[in-house]
DNA sequence: TCCAACTGCGCG
DNA sequence: AAAGCGCGCAGTTGGA
């Protein structure tokens, strides 16, 4: 059965649906199928006992739940939904509702052995079923499991979608549409047969889902939806010809919309070629303005558009100057629209205006990943799906003729602009409005960030390019040189070291002697693994080499090849401009790409950093929060030994590095032995702890894996592990306050009031306050110390670089205690109300990205 | 040929 | 039954 696979960005538009089931069976006619019905199916042939089955329960529903097809025991009864998943679903409805239900299924012959039905059988009963809703006119309908949903909606991916309400018409009749998780996945998860071991978080989901359709139907009466009628999708939508009177009508409706400013906010969305304004033949072509009810398209740049060189000037200044006036303006992520129009109307535009984001408002309403496309949106909020609604292929804009693309560009920014005030209501009604406004305030300076980019030194880059070629081919050449892999070659093919599946084959049919290299830790697929930790025990010259070869690969081709001219993060500026999203992680941390910086070596080979350097002139002033996160989980939890520790300066991950080394002194052993100095020898067992003890263990990590973590015997680390929850008892009572909170809730809180939904296990039950709470409290400074290049004129107080913990800029020589006056103490002040330990920062300094000094720690009660 | 899943690995 | 959390990218594999 196919209700748990997770394809998540995959958009099935209405005419790619029929595509898809025309690719899996060419002979496949839908319009055939839902015409002759039973006379084509596959399944009229089967022997099934219940052959289409009829929809059971009442004939005036309230709620019509439709599941994917019959099972064993459905097909012997005749009824739907009465095995065991049937049951358990039946269960979750008082008996008052339950006569209010109605069951009926995708397909209503049981597939033999219970297989999914394929897309022939499903259009074949489509037709029966569609007519079924209609004539019993349900005011939900329950899409049951993945099959449902694609049945509906053309989506899939049930784990984002499930538990949202999607208006549909169904030939007269307009109702809702909610997915709900399978109840067979749920008890299967439950029972963890299989990876799904967030168990009970799936149940708690499912039940809470049903429980609000119960409670929307039934205490708080729903209102039926009206989706949006097709025929009036374009209404309103005005496009602008390149000519007087043209430039005429822009100018009236921009007037128009300032008429109505603040009141009304107006919508933007720009087309361009390319998705970053910064190659050498990135243009905007066309761009789009709308209150929802009035909207205009306007040719900018497109080919197709014939504005003369003075009537495109004014093109131009016309929408700056209505950038600059009183409209609310509103994008769908605005972080792509604020850096195209910072880049041709200047930095100041990010601040000028004020600005909403579809994008961050369905973020904040709900984070799940994959459903905050604008065409999801509309789906959920106006019932049909906006992409299918043209043709055209986005990457190929400025090849697609002008006037489809205005039209396009009309109809996204009508229905961002109407997104809106959809969202709006919903933030308001779950109180989440002040988290919505605290989140748009870092879209300034993050796009300030991008725009200003960082410098890369290309002389670094060529030389690192070079050395990692060498080691590669050396490396490359050693496997070659190996009789085991001679021997493969000559019986099987070219051997790739870089390819897991052959490596297995050779160490497992070339190699073995008795070498283990089944995978231990079982959160992945795979009986064997090849990685790091499992080859270092293999005794073969290969291992060596394949590893050397995998981390000079990774170096090269992650963080060097990328950058050399004509690489993909290399910009005709010679600079690169990573891109920082702020709706991607679950958490509410940044995350950044094109390139990564987040992930720049930082340990090992921490040299390769060099290759980021800064303007002539300048140099890099890092500020480096100092434990952030143990600071938060003592703010959050109030326990009174960690905050003790944090004011008095007790460094408790010595601590706990000398705790653990009287109990157990054959740990620090290997670590006396290696450093130079016993004070090394400390500094690197101590940092060992940390990140495998103490944190672990704050994170939800249990004795067993602490013991493994560290290598010391289960019995010894109990004693341990006892011992340091008895210290910081206040922590555990604060996990528990979290664990009831969720039970209540069903999603967990920051300190600045972010929430994150379930499912949540356990640990992300402890974590996510921890990590959101950390990164709001960097990013919002970031943003504070930004605010200020920008009043006072400074603008090497914009930050370059924000990596979880730390903010780094680039200062001119000259000014460096100056911005150091800035800079810190925003960092460390903070203007939280919570805030009752000590937050300290690390400032280093130097001339590029790896080569820094530190020059001190200070911290916000010394200031 | 394209896409998604998987593995492995870098960072906080 | 078993459990630290959070990311993005490169490269391979296998299915459509």
């Amino acid at each position: 059965m196919g209700f748990f696979t997770t394809r998540s960005e995959k958009r099935w538009a209405r005419g790619r649906r029929v595509m898809e089931i025309r690719r899996k069976a060419p002979a496949l006619d839908v319009k055939r199928c839902n015409e002759m019905a039973c006379e084509v199916c596959t399944l009229a042939n089967e022997k099934i006992q219940s052959p289409q089955m009829k929809p059971s329960g009442s004939n005036h529903p309230r709620i019509y739940i439709l599941g994917e097809a019959p099972g064993a025991w459905e097909d012997q009864d005749g009824i739907q939904f009465v095995g065991r998943s049937g049951q358990y679903l039946r269960k979750q409805f008082p008996s008052q509702v339950r006569k209010t239900l109605r069951f009926n299924n995708c397909v209503r012959c049981r597939p033999p052995d219970n297989r999914t039905p394929s897309p022939l059988e499903v259009e074949c009963c489509r037709q029966s079923i569609l007519k079924d809703i209609e004539k019993t006119k349900p005011e939900v309908v329950l899409g049951v499991g993945d099959v449902a949903l694609r049945w509906m909606t053309g989506q899939t991916g049930i784990k984002h979608w499930c538990g949202r309400y999607i208006p549909i018409r169904v030939g007269k009749h307009a109702c809702w549409f909610m997915p709900i998780l399978h109840p067979a996945f749920v008890l299967r998860a439950r029972n963890g047969s299989d990876r799904e071991w967030l168990s009970t978080e799936w149940a708690d989901v499912f039940e809470s889902h049903c429980a609000k359709v119960v409670r929307d139907l039934f205490t708080e009466r729903l209102e039926l939806p009206d989706p949006e009628d097709l025929e009036h999708l374009y209404d309103g939508i005005e496009i602008i010809e390149c000519d007087r009177r043209g430039l005429k009508r822009l100018r009236k409706r921009l007037q128009a919309f300032d008429a109505k400013a603040p009141l009304i906010p107006v919508a933007i969305d720009l087309e361009t070629h390319h998705l970053r304004p910064y190659h050498s033949d990135s243009v905007v072509l066309t761009f789009s303005l709308s209150d929802g009810t009035n909207t205009i398209a306007v040719p900018l740049d497109h080919p197709g558009a014939m504005w003369d060189k003075a009537s495109r000037k004014e093109v131009l200044r016309l929408l700056e100057a209505w950038l600059h006036g009183p409209c609310i303006k509103i994008a769908h992520n605005a972080l792509f629209e604020m850096e195209w129009l910072a880049e041709l109307f200047g930095l100041d535009i990010l601040r000028s205006c004020s600005w909403d984001d579809t994008m961050v408002q369905a973020y904040i309403l709900d984070e799940r990943k994959g459903n905050m496309g604008l065409d999801s949106l509309t789906l959920q909020y106006f019932g049909f799906n906006l992409k299918a609604q043209s043709d055209i292929d986005r990457n190929k804009l400025r090849e697609t003729p002008l006037d489809k693309v205005l039209r396009y560009n009309g109809l996204d920014s009508r229905y961002t602009a109407r997104l809106d005030g959809k969202q709006r209501g919903r933030l308001d009604a779950e109180g989440s409005m002040g988290d919505y406004r605290f989140h748009m305030k870092r879209l300034p300076s993050i796009v300030h960030a991008q725009a200003l980019g960082l410098p890369i030194d290309q002389r670094e880059v060529r030389k690192y390019d070079n050395l990692f070629i060498h080691e590669i081919e050396k490396a490359k050449a050693g496997i070659k040189g190996l009789k085991e892999v001679k021997q493969f070659e000559a019986e099987v093919g070219p051997f790739n070291p870089a390819s897991t599946t052959q490596l297995t084959k050779l160490i497992v049919n070339y190699i073995h002697k008795g070498q283990q290299i089944e995978r231990k830790d079982h959160n992945r697929k795979s009986k064997y693994s090849t990685d790091k930790v499992t080859l270092a025990l293999l005794k073969h010259p290969i291992a060596r080499y394949i590893l050397r070869l995998r981390e000079m690969s990774k170096l090269h081709g992650t963080y060097i090849s990328n950058l050399l001219p004509g690489g993909s993060y290399l910009y005709p500026d010679g600079c690169i401009h990573t891109e920082f999203h702020t709706t991607f992680t679950a958490t509410r941390r940044l995350s950044s790409d094109n390139p990564n910086v987040q992930n720049f070596p930082m340990h090992k080979h921490a040299e390769v950093r060099s290759v980021v350097v800064t303007p002539p002139g300048c140099v890099l002033v890092s500020g480096d929060y100092g434990q952030i996160e143990a600071r938060v989980i003592a703010m959050a939890s109030k326990d009174k030994v960690l905050l003790k520790a944090l004011w008095e300066r007790y460094d408790i991950h010595m601590d706990w590095a000398r705790r653990i080394e009287r109990v157990c002194p054959s740990v620090f052993t290997p670590y006396r032995d290696e450093a130079e100095t016993k004070e090394k020898a400390w500094d690197s067992f101590r940092s060992v702890v940390k990140n495998k003890w103490v944190f672990p263990t704050f994170y939800g990590s249990f004795c067993e894996r602490l013991a493994r973590n560290l290598d010391i015997p289960i019995r010894k680390a109990q004693g341990l592990y006892d011992e340091f929850w008895d210290m910081f008892n206040g922590v555990r009572k604060w996990q528990d306050r979290l664990l009831a909170f969720y039970d209540k809730h069903l999603y967990v809180e920051t300190l600045t009031g972010h929430r994150r939904h379930a499912p949540l296990s356990r640990n992300m039950i402890f974590n996510s306050p921890v990590q959101g709470t950390a990164s709001d409290i960097v990013v919002d400074a970031g943003d504070r110390v930004s605010e200020a290049a920008e009043t006072d004129d400074k603008p090497w107080l914009q930050w370059r670089l924000n990596i979880h913990d730390d903010l780094t800029f680039a200062v001119p020589k000259d000014k460096v205690e100056d911005a150091l006056v800035d800079i810190v103490p925003t960092m460390v002040i903070l203007p939280f109300k919570w805030v009752i330990a000590p937050i300290s920062v690390d400032i280093s300094i130097g001339p590029n990205w790896y080569n820094k000094k530190k020059i001190g720690t200070f911290s916000s009660d010394e200031l």
